[in-house]
DNA sequence: AAATAATGTGTAATCGATTCCATAACGTGT
DNA sequence: ACACGTTATGGAATCGATTACACATTATTT
């Protein structure tokens, strides 16, 4: 591998030189210029960045942890980072968490280690040892998707989001309106959407059968199961499903389906995220659009300025969203 | 930050010795040991991977080039990836060619400069810059998904796959089959699957109008205009519809249901990708699963043999592929 | 013409690790 | 008592860049 010393020596000039004209910097005639340069080219010579940010101390690298890969929301989101972040001559270094605490943890050492710039965490349950982790690590750190204390975030709208998709339920007329929810650990996505849920039934002064209320894990599996435990358990059947993901929502479409019970006209049902799916599930499915991508370039957004210093304190982000009517609705 | 001249120093040792007991090489005693390691505990240090590249001359990150981020199979395929790298303690450095030759290019360049110890290239339109460029870099290059000569390829048989898709229709009874494809600069989706297409109804000895073979872009809408223009021009419709992606299929699909045209009775469609889009369209789409993930981990294993030098040889690894049928096939 | 500013170049220290080599203490077989 | 192998440790060079500083040389100002 050919370094600066060997551009330097075939070029009859000082490291110094090259490197300002590499970085051009600094005083350098014309004539010592053009000789580097055709060097270099001869040579197909490429700098270390790594010797480089030894030195300088910039890697211009940012860790994204991510809570798995293969997932749409987070390929959206990277595709969105990356978008940003590309820009301004960063690179992405990939971290898959894989849903378990424990390895999010290790890759906050692990991506301290390699000197990243900056780590976002895309986030989903935020337990106690993590809020330490991240206080320990002397990067800027940006959040995703759950609002971590003392973390600069960029947050979806959760709670407005199902409050409004409960309300528009009500709105058309709906009295019993179910639900299907994750576990409450994931405050996003499982607490802050069933509060909503729960406090726009108060407020249209609605009763929530307990057996309304029912749980699932993310897959379209589950969301299945769940519709048709609601079926079972439930004295009279709901009129309406608010899932709190498309997956849920199309899970329990597919029990609906299986029941024989007509979407929209016997239920209809709503779920949150804009997947590809939704579009394309017959009937398609109303849904709420929380622009991953536009998240994902706001975040990078953020870390930039705090990178630059330019944000000094922890700013929390809330991002807007969009409800989209299609016709699992009545 | 912390460095080991810090440790040494706390710990009233030499960098050497420090060294010696991270990376427990060479004769240190227990009492030097411990008391290395107290120090390290009470200062939270972390190595830094930079440096220890400088010298090693290994960066244990590899540079994944992908031709868009925001896609299932890129996702499924950087899943895979990562979940055999993670287990030899490399990093994925992500890079977006976003379907440009150009920054594909660039990014050879930039990610050479990171001294990555290896690059792994999604592939899509192989051009003669690139594979000089390909020829350029001096470290291990994989590729997968299309055939890069004199570079290590991990690819799908798209050919037999294609062929099965066609013939089974043929098997079925279909005489009049329609075919939707890519443009053949793609290799593999685009020249690949259109010729093993017309070499299976030459075989079974089935006449195709020229009509019956339309080309969309990778997204579902070009795949709608497709079916609509065949429909259109063909004197006779086809009664079989074999689209090259799930994507262009589902637009077909959605075509022939604008048209009245009843999926299966009247037209069979079959894509190729095993989307999970394909699984809940309705009715639903038989496909080609091509194992993605599967494909992405055998890559990386395979770069992993070429960083080791197990493996000296360029190499072409063929993945098998399985057939689904669903509801979309009569 | 002298003083000052602008331009051009190189020397050497530095970033934070690894690693070769030298040195020393200690046990042990002869 | 001597030689030798084992254990333990540190000094110093090295990886490939940047950068503070010193020193010429040339141009501009007064």
């Amino acid at each position: 591998m050919v370094t600066i010393n060997d551009i330097a020596k075939l070029s009859g000039v000082s490291r110094t030189t090259v490197s300002r004209v590499l970085n051009n910097s600094g005083y350098v005639s014309e004539k010592a210029k053009k000789r580097v340069l055709e060097v270099i080219k001869e040579t197909g010579y490429v700098p270390s960045e790594q010797a480089k940010s030894l030195r300088t101390k910039k890697s211009k690298v940012i860790g994204v942890i991510l809570p798995k890969i293969s997932t749409e929301t987070s390929s959206r989101v990277v595709d969105g980072i990356d978008r940003e972040l590309s820009n301004h001559g960063y690179h992405i270094l990939l971290a898959n968490a894989n849903l378990d605490t424990d390895k999010e943890i290790e890759h906050f050492k692990l991506l301290q280690s390699r000197r990243v710039d900056g780590i976002i965490l895309v986030a989903t349950n935020i337990e106690d040892r993590l809020i330490q982790t991240i206080k320990d690590v002397n990067v800027p750190v940006v959040a995703l998707g759950q609002d971590v204390p003392g973390v600069s975030s960029v947050l979806y709208d959760d709670y407005h989001a199902a409050f409004d998709v409960t309300s528009l339920f009500i709105k058309r007329g709906h009295k019993r309106i179910g639900f299907i929810g994750v576990d409450e650990t994931d405050r996003a996505v499982g607490y802050e959407r069933k509060k909503a849920y729960f406090d726009a039934m108060e407020k249209a002064r609605l009763n929530v059968d307990p057996a309304w209320v029912q749980k699932g894990v993310f897959d379209i599996e589950s969301g299945e199961k769940a519709m048709l435990t609601m079926l079972a358990d439930s004295k009279e059947a709901p009129t309406a499903i608010f899932a709190v993901t498309d997956r849920l929502a199309i899970g329990a479409m597919q029990a609906l389906k299986k029941k024989g019970i007509k979407i929209p006209e016997e239920m209809s049902v709503m779920g949150i995220g804009a997947s590809d799916l939704s579009k394309y599930v017959t009937p398609s499915l109303s849904t709420v659009d929380y622009y991953n991508e536009k998240a994902g370039t706001e975040t990078a957004k953020l870390m930039i300025e705090h990178i630059k210093n330019i944000t000094e304190m922890t700013r929390k982000l809330s991002m807007s969203y969009g409800l989209i009517i299609r016709d699992s609705l009545l």
